[in-house]
DNA sequence: ATATTGACATACGCGATGTATGTGATCGGA
DNA sequence: TCCGATCACATACATCGCGTATGTCAATAT
């Protein structure tokens, strides 16, 4: 396609640069990950990757970009195969939660990426997860399921409830005993949210 | 009292340097804040900071047992006059919004201090406010107000919930018209913890 | 009063970031 | 096809900040 050999190894390296990136902001930590190492994990020196994305800042981004888009689809797909818009908001709900169990997302969605680039709402991307709840929400509430509140106000909530869930899980010495009392609490501060007790 | 001379100086020079990591880490953040100007800013140099802190973690750590402290007692007094527990637990939930609107407290508890230190969940301290919280909690399901749900994750889901509702009002650009949103989305959700629709 | 302990200051090494400069491969034009 | 320009990346250097080892002086104990 004539994409230029030019364009194609960039974007390889890139590629490259941003795979090693995740694996050690994702074992050691953003600040405790040298760039030297990074650089040579991945075949390449820091002048590659000050050249591609700026400085450390933009590689964290860079990374955070590409996880966030992973998160977006995979949330799309759990709530595609529901059968009522409210059980598909539930379904993705628990999907954010037992996402946020990885060790990788925990750490630089939800530790580091807030710390380094400030908080999430702002950062270019939108976190898209919180679009498409809101987008849900608007859908619930146009249908009269769910009460008329705001529907970015409600996301937001929603959000950081599974967040913090997921957080707790995570950190918990058994995930597998403390997940489901997180994933019932979540269900039942969720009915809150309906126009009619279920 | 005889407290020694020694020991009092000791707490003395303790005191100026939270103070004066407490005012850096608010404004500038933990990882830009300097241990050379933190230190010279309180009289000091970073040899008190090693002798006392151990490292500059350690640091972080007393200022956050520091802040902890100060917003336990806020929420003590907040919640000491509602009329009804139910009441009581909404009005903690709104105090601890309004604490995080603080830029102090999202920068150095909500932000660096998680990414720095960990999940909170595991703090020695195991954050003031969510003990409340929980506590709160169980005295709600005693007196058959709230439903049956585990005390410790619903505590964990309204906090979580709070959190990103404050970070949110804080981000925005004209905070005043978002609060009312995210206060009023805070107390339908809550809701759904409530045995009987209110 | 002297010895000892302890609180804090000073000096050094190490590592990591960011920038300036260099080099070889690729792209466009005659 | 050949040559200059551009660009992607490597190399070399300056800077800065943390952590540790060592030194010093005041406070306590005997």
């Amino acid at each position: 396609m004539a994409t230029g050999k030019r364009a194609q190894m960039v974007e390889e390296t890139r590629g490259k640069l941003i795979a090693a990136a995740r694996k050690a902001f994702a074992e050691k930590g953003y600040a405790a990950s040298s760039m030297d190492e990074l650089t040579a994990e991945a075949g390449l020196t820091r002048g590659a990757l000050y050249h591609n994305f700026g400085d450390k800042k933009g590689l964290l981004q860079a990374v955070i970009d590409q996880i966030d888009a992973e998160m977006l689809a995979r949330m799309r797909v759990a709530s595609s195969q529901a059968e009522t818009l409210w059980l598909g908001f539930m379904i993705e709900g628990v999907a954010y939660i037992e996402m946020a169990l990885e060790p990788e997302i925990q750490r630089i969605m939800l530790l580091d990426g807030p710390a380094v680039l400030g908080d999430p709402s702002q950062w270019p991307n939108q976190t898209a997860c919180l679009r498409t709840t809101t987008e849900a929400i608007e859908r619930l509430i146009a249908n009269g399921i769910v009460k008329d509140v705001d529907a970015e106000a409600a996301a937001r909530l929603i959000n950081g409830a599974a967040l913090n869930a997921a957080l707790w899980v995570a950190a918990a010495e058994n995930p597998q005993t403390v997940l489901p009392k997180a994933v019932e609490a979540f269900r039942q501060l969720a009915t809150g949210l309906l126009r009619t007790e279920r």
